[in-house]
DNA sequence: AGCGCATAGTTAAGCGTTTAACGGAGCTTG
DNA sequence: CAAGCTCCGTTAAACGCTTAACTATGCGCT
């Protein structure tokens, strides 16, 4: 691989006169500047980054932190929705995505995280920050790497939709449609930041409709169809007067429709489901899933889009989205209930 | 941030020395070890990676290319799985992931490709390269990066899940089951290499149970749920006759049952569907859907244990993948078929 | 003519590592 | 006791780039 020496030879200049003509400084002449290129095109000569990070100090490569708890955050869809948005960004200016998925545990955070953070290796970080057990920012934030957190982290930078409005929007829906016995499929409080304001969100409408959140049944699922289809079977057995279920995410909804179908009950006509992310395949559920959209696309973007800012030296605002309810056909009126036997299959 | 110069002075000893120590070097007395040791800790020193990387030619990072064709590719649950297998091996060696979605068009790849292989940034390079348009990996080989593919260009390290076999099974089940007017949701012949072999396989099975895949009624679609629901809508009511559909991919196949609900056909009793991926989700639908289970994770994993032996300075054989059927409820007997009302709904 | 200034290009230091080459100290050995 | 080990540590070059400091040249002014 041909190295800016090998251009300068070629081209009849000095290494320096080289690096300016790549860099775009001015005072080059024209012709000097033509001959440089004209190298370069022969040779096929393509700069080494490891060379210019170590001399510059930049990178161009961005790290995208998704914390690895129970399981790989990044299989959540809508985890890579908000991946989907960062990428188009970074490609957008030319910057690499390193994506990291530091272990994190009672101990901490995982030792070769700290050290990525302290490598040299990256220019900025976007992390998904909304596990309580610990901060991956704040770590990042303490080495001076510019930081934007997703999520409920305190940061200098941040970006999020709004959980509690998310969580009351849900609510008012059901409610509107007349739904009082609800029941409430979550995750455990210690998991996630974001869940317990959309419960708080939840919780407040409730209260203004004279409505006891507090009393509601609750079963704590794993963010997964297989926790939600549980979760759904638990609750609707224990409780077979309920009308509506409301999920705190997605999956665990499709999972809790499906389980429910399976038990001879009707999505809506017997119970509504809805749930929160509005993933790509809840419209296509069967029946379509009534959910909150929280712009998991532009979530990535602003992340990406305010790291560039102070990329540039810019102290960029941070960001709350507005989330919006997308009503399809899991839910429905609540009708006067009747008694409904569940079929246990399982 | 420390560097080894303030550790060597610290010890009270040469850069060198230090960079033994670090390095597990022999010959250096337990006492000055522990001195080093002592100071590193001390310091709390970090190496710098781009030093390191410039120094030494290894980066410890491997990037993983999943091609921007039509769409952002690892926007597919399946890619995300060999993401997720990928990167728990990545993980194990403490090696950091790059993730580059080069464009790829008519013209050819994205230029910035092209920078990254040449940057020195990348110790070696994992490819899903599935799309007869161009090779992502051939780009990587042609530079000397060692490179493992996913799919069905030629390279020398190479894994795949035996896309012809999983055709065959899913076409073997719907004959066993009796179905003989079968619908195929496919997509066209130039997106991707591995769907084309799956179609081979499909037409092998048919050929020998006296079957003339050519003239099934076949439509194509473009991956996502939405494409198989046209798709579906578009065979069932051209070929109201029709008792399976096979689908090449799970989320079509997701998108077709719920839109064959919508018209009012009941899945499996009306019609079978068949998909391939056994994505996680293709478990929880309504019905939950019969499909090849192609491991992906595993195929994530291989290929990254396939790189390592390589870096490592084996000559790893390529790996092919045996795929399994999993038979859920979106299968049955074909029944003596009733002309069945198609009630158009868009 | 002599000064200042804008333009064009070069020299050389420095980024933080790795590593080959070297050398000294303390052994053994014939 | 000199030669030849082994063991431990140092020196210095190299990786490929950026950039501050410098030199040189030509031009317009007074």
């Amino acid at each position: 691989m041909a190295n800016l020496q090998d251009v300068a030879k070629r081209a009849g200049v000095s290494i320096a006169t080289v690096s300016k003509v790549i860099s775009n400084t001015p005072y080059v002449a024209e012709a000097t500047r033509q001959k440089v290129l004209d190298a370069i095109q022969e040779l096929g000569y393509r700069p080494n980054l490891a060379a210019r990070a170590l001399s510059s100090g930049k990178t161009h490569i961005v790290a995208v932190v998704f914390p690895y708890v129970y399981d790989a955050l990044f299989k959540d869809p809508l985890v890579l929705a908000i991946l989907e948005g960062v990428e188009s960004v970074l490609n957008a200016h030319k910057y690499n995505l390193l994506l990291s998925t530091p272990r994190l545990s009672e101990d901490g955070i995982d030792e070769s995280y700290f050290n990525l953070l302290e490598s040299g290796y990256v220019d900025g970080l976007i992390a998904i920050d909304s596990v309580p057990l610990a901060s991956v920012a704040q770590a990042a934030q303490a080495r001076k790497l510019p930081t934007v957190v997703i999520g409920y982290h305190e940061a200098p930078m941040s970006v999020r939709c709004d959980d509690f409005q998310g969580g009351a929007l849900l609510m008012e829906h059901l409610l509107g449609l007349g739904h009082r016995q609800i029941g409430v499929i979550s995750v455990p409080k210690s998991m996630n930041l974001a869940v317990n304001q959309r419960l708080r969100g939840m919780a407040q409408v409730c209260t203004e409709h004279g409505v006891d959140f507090e009393a509601l049944p609750i079963v704590e699922g794993d963010f997964s169809n297989r926790g939600g289809a549980q979760a759904a079977e638990h609750l609707l057995s224990q409780h077979p007067q309920l009308s509506a279920l409301v999920c705190v995410n997605d999956r665990m909804a499709l999972g809790a429709i499906q389980r429910l179908q399976q038990l001879g009950l009707r999505i809506p006509e017997d119970v509504s489901v809805v749930g929160y992310d509005n993933l790509a395949q809840s419209e296509f559920s069967g029946p379509p899933l009534t959910t909150i959209n929280q712009h998991a696309v532009t979530l990535g973007q602003s992340a990406a889009e305010m790291l560039f800012l102070a990329l540039a030296g810019q102290q960029p605002a941070p960001r709350v989205l507005a989330p919006t309810l997308v009503v399809r056909q899991s839910t429905a009126q609540a009708r006067p209930h009747l008694a409904i036997e569940l079929t246990r299959k399982e």
